[in-house]
DNA sequence: ATTTATATGTCGCAA
DNA sequence: TTGCGACGTATAAAT
């Protein structure tokens, strides 16, 4: 990895144009072949960078970083280098990531009763021809019914959902289908396009429902 | 902005949680109090982060940054430091983008005649209840067309483009509602349903449009 | 302040 | 390779 500190300025052209005047910023080069260049401020985002494969060919001030792929491009015009250091860090062993919507999906498939009392659960992840619908159940009737669930309800997750229902309302053995669209904030387009549809639309609490599956947190 | 090389480990606690072992990585501190924890690779994006505002507390070996918005905190174990430099940056005068999809619908829609000769546009953004509509214009023949713009034209538009069209074609008024699909590049899948929803693609040329209305690119 | 659409989104997985 | 969905998405525009 190499930080450079140096006044520059940048322009870049590729899928867009733009173009960055002459200032002091942060130039990292890592060990993929990436380079962004960074002002003091826009938290961890870069003003400009190149993503890999790529390559950097420094010449007499000015620096210019190709994309191997694509036509895209970064050149950079060094005015003056005020830091120039590198360091080597060598293979990092990765991040250890617990995720949300996989957790959610698992914890609505253990406690199916939180859209209802009397549902029961047929399948997670019940495959269809164009992917796993997340939960199917039946309600208290024993109607089937296809439940998507995501973090955030937006509009591709009732389009998602209703190519779902779609399929299986034809399976003889399933119709009717209802369909419920769980997550744990619903956009009010995605909840006007779902009603239109005649889906239901169920608001789920994470921390609650986390706190009713995971002993640690119970208060009995 | 302050470049820190070390030996650290990481914890991320917050909307879910990760771990770093220990490794060799560079801590970014920025004026704007952001701190993010970058390996060797990931291109731009750092391992872990913290985003202002927050703070960052030095405490014998183990830096705590806790966001002031949220409970988010990262907590890094420093073992060892092997470089660690401050530099003054100043204020970046930010940089100058051109090519976004709002230029290429304010190009468009000041030309529609890119579409067809005696177009005329009757709105720009024209509200639905899902969402506006891009463009909405009468043809030369005065059939309402609502006209969809994006940079680049994937299946998601022409998903939008549709509901958009499902919509209008109920209002007395409009109906029947041709599609148009703009952009500078259509994606094959893309333009097939598109085709096989009757909606016509139109792919946009960015630089001539904005020849045609930019006077100093002007060549007459 | 809240909601919505955009992004040089990036990233990972599966067909 | 392409398509598709998730992301600690972040961020700017519009209500």
């Amino acid at each position: 990895m190499r930080l450079v500190i140096a006044r520059c300025q940048v322009d870049y052209a590729g899928r867009l144009t733009a173009h960055l005047p002459m200032a002091t910023r942060l130039i990292l080069i890592k060990a993929d072949g990436s380079v962004s260049v960074h002002a003091d401020d826009r938290a961890y985002k870069p003003l400009n960078w190149m993503s890999p494969p790529c390559t950097l060919v420094e010449d007499d001030g000015v620096w210019t970083v190709q994309s191997t792929k694509t036509d895209d491009s970064l050149v950079i015009g060094i005015e003056e280098i005020l830091h120039d250091s590198s360091h080597d860090l060598g293979v990092d062993p990765g991040l250890v990531k617990d995720g949300v919507e996989a957790h959610l999906q698992q914890l609505l498939a253990e406690n199916v009763e939180t859209f209802g009392a009397g549902w029961r659960l047929v399948r997670r992840e019940y495959p269809t021809p164009i992917g796993p619908v997340d939960l199917l159940c039946r309600d208290e009737a024993g109607t089937t019914v296809a439940v998507e669930v995501k973090r955030r309800g937006e509009i591709d997750g009732v389009e998602q959902l209703s190519r779902y229902l779609e399929l299986l309302d034809r399976d003889p053995q399933l119709s009717p289908v209802r369909g419920v669209f769980a997550a744990q904030e619903i956009r009010p387009q995605a909840r006007t396009l779902a009603n239109d549809r005649g889906i239901s639309c169920v608001t789920v609490d994470y921390d609650a429902l986390r706190g009713v599956d995971d002993p640690s947190e119970r208060l009995f």
